[in-house]
RNA sequence: GCGCCCGUAGCUCAACGGAUAGAGCAUCUGACUACGGAUCAGAAGGUUGGGGGUUCGAAUCCCUUCGGGCGCGCCA
């Protein structure tokens, strides 16, 4: 018995006491009734608090009202036991039986179990990392393409149709500048003070000018471009490939120069000045963003006729509204976290709703330690720790844990030499360490010859199976929640405690014969229960993006 | 100055407005001649920064105060 069906039981019951004259709920009996998981096990296995809520609209005290609804409850096929408890809260307990027919269910739908359909039909568009292609990815970053990724695999396990989207700032004097240091680099002088003066800078200059050494004899205009063209080019092939090995792929690549080059910036201008949202000031075009929150109106053109950075974004917007999201997601960092006004404001000139079409989750930023000192990361000054080395030394899949079980709205401290040297302290290692005994178990079975023909259910009464088997029933619940909270480290933290149920489970409950011991009926119920249970530690971590191991 | 985020155990962090605020790490004590000890059992550790308020109930919501991070360009 689920707690999907726990719910709809209450909800039944309810109905049928005011059908019966027991009780008058004026506000009718909610769509919504509330079933958790209790954290202490002397409240049954599920509680619900639908007489605190209710006892009001009844008129009635939520203990009486409790008293009623477990009367009715008690006699619901599966549930075992019903007790009134502290100001009113029902706690209720399943039997073995109907809780045990989880293990079927999850066998069965493999790896579509938590899969849902809380989401469907809503077109997402996720956008996160967008760095600028004048240097490698760092740390900073990595936050971003492990929690981006997580986001966008549960929005679609949701049931959502998800395009994972990278918007590359390709055009500006920040670019200029990019060239004008690589150019430095080649002829061996020196880098502007605003410019890059990261070593990665000194090795573009010299694969550049190996493939073509034509470059230094360009007039210096032509090297300016020559140079800036080819670190771009290999700067963003560079950030591709790491995000590749990273196991975060992105479905869309929106480059600016190509909004412009395609006219889509002024096509988006002319969206916003039909709604009326442009004006023209100081020989300048703007947009009337103030009209909706943000603080100040922006520049769309400036005086001298060229496009701001702003514009691009507002072409942007639109853009992914006519290719048919209905919610745009801008995942940013907190140092861009000026941008959500003007973002939120877009989108309502655009005639969008603010609150619905488009979403800025900010992400703090991630603090890095090493040796006790925090390390400030700049791509300019050159001091940084790029993604390709944190992988190189940490792994991809503790990284990508690491980073995707804090929720982003809080500011995160990562010590290298933690992430580093000590990895096996990762919780990545408790649940893959899971999933490799639970592997290891079902082959075991296999090499005995043990099938799981029949399942008994109600032979899975141990306390230990019942809070594993109420575990794994929570696991859809979890995913639907995270993906409705745009929070995927809730699929992190239900991995460890799932792992931690199993492990206890499977210190207090043999699931193989011993020795000669011919295999039970309690042997194969059990193994049913260890099927079920890999399938859930692979389908959270693949939510992660994080391997499941067979072996370790 | 204005705005956003954060403040929870020694450290890193959890906790759809729910019951006795939980994990991991670190510290201490135990458990392998049976399915993987990368595990398990237990101990210790807290005025949820402070103060008000809302209600059956607040770490969570509101106000206030203190502390930390970040942002406020016709830059990108």
């Amino acid at each position: 018995m689920t707690p999907e069906q726990l719910s709809v039981a209450v909800r039944e019951v309810l109905a049928a006491a005011v059908d019966a004259g027991e009780v008058a709920l004026p506000e009718g009996v909610p769509g919504d009734i509330t079933i958790e998981r209790p954290r202490s096990r002397d409240h049954g296995d599920y509680a619900t608090n639908v007489a605190l809520r209710l006892a009001k609209d009844a008129g009635t005290n939520p203990r009486a009202l409790a008293e009623l609804l477990a009367i009715r409850l008690r006699r619901v096929d599966g549930v075992a036991k019903v007790d009134v408890a502290g100001p009113g809260f029902l706690n209720i307990t399943v039997s073995a039986a109907a809780q045990g027919e989880l293990a079927r269910a999850v066998v069965e739908a493999g790896e579509n179990f938590g899969r849902g359909e809380a989401l469907a039909g809503l077109k997402v568009n996720v956008e996160f990392i967008s760095a600028n292609p004048t240097g490698p990815l760092h740390l900073g970053h990595v936050r971003w393409a492990a929690v981006g990724d997580a986001m966008a695999r549960v929005l679609d396990a949701a049931g959502a149709e998800v395009t994972r989207e990278f918007y590359i700032n390709d055009r500006g004097a920040q670019m200029d500048l990019f060239g004008v240091s690589i150019m430095a680099r080649a002829h061996g002088t020196e880098v502007p003070p605003d410019g890059y003066h990261g070593d990665y800078v000194s090795d573009l200059a010299k694969t550049i000018v190996d493939k073509h050494p034509e470059f230094l004899h360009l007039t210096d205009d032509e090297q300016r471009i020559a140079f800036r063209e080819e670190g771009y080019r290999l700067q963003l092939a560079e950030q591709r490939e790491q995000l590749d090995e990273f196991r975060t792929h992105f479905d869309v690549w929106t480059s600016e120069r190509d909004l412009h080059a395609s006219a889509k910036v002024e096509h988006g201008i002319d969206v916003l000045r039909s709604r009326g949202s442009v004006f023209e000031s100081d020989g300048a075009l703007w947009m009337r963003t103030t009209d909706f929150g943000d603080d100040k109106d922006r520049v769309l053109v400036r005086r001298d006729g060229s496009f701001t950075y702003f514009a691009s974004d507002t072409a942007y917007y639109v853009d992914k509204r006519e290719r048919g999201f209905d919610v745009c997601i801008y995942l940013l960092g907190a140092d861009h976290h000026g941008y959500v006004g003007r973002l939120k404001a877009i989108a309502a000139c655009a005639g969008d709703d603010p609150e619905k079409n488009i979403e800025v989750p900010i992400g703090q930023m991630v603090r890095i330690v090493r040796a006790g000192r925090e390390l400030r990361l700049s791509k300019r000054a050159g001091t940084m720790l790029t993604l390709a080395e944190v992988v190189d030394a940490a792994g991809v899949d503790p990284l990508r844990y690491t980073l995707s079980r804090y929720p982003v709205d809080s500011p995160l401290t990562v010590d290298v030499d933690q992430i580093t040297k000590h990895a096996s302290d990762n919780p990545v290692f408790y649940v893959q360490y899971a999933h490799a005994r639970l592997s290891s178990i079902l082959r075991n079975a296999d090499e005995l010859g043990i099938d799981r023909k029949d399942l008994h259910p109600e032979l899975l009464d141990h306390e230990r199976e019942s809070l594993l088997l109420g575990a794994l029933a929570e696991f859809p619940r979890v995913v639907a929640t995270a993906a409705e909270l745009r929070e995927p480290h809730r699929v992190a933290r239900y991995l460890e405690d799932l792992a931690g149920t199993f492990h206890k489970f499977y210190d207090d409950c043999r699931v193989l014969p011993v020795g000669d011991e011919r295999a039970t009926d309690l042997h194969r119920a059990r193994l049913w229960l260890v099927a079920a249970t890999r399938i859930v530690v692979a389908n959270g971590l693949g939510l992660l993006g994080v391997s499941a191991p067979e072996r370790m």
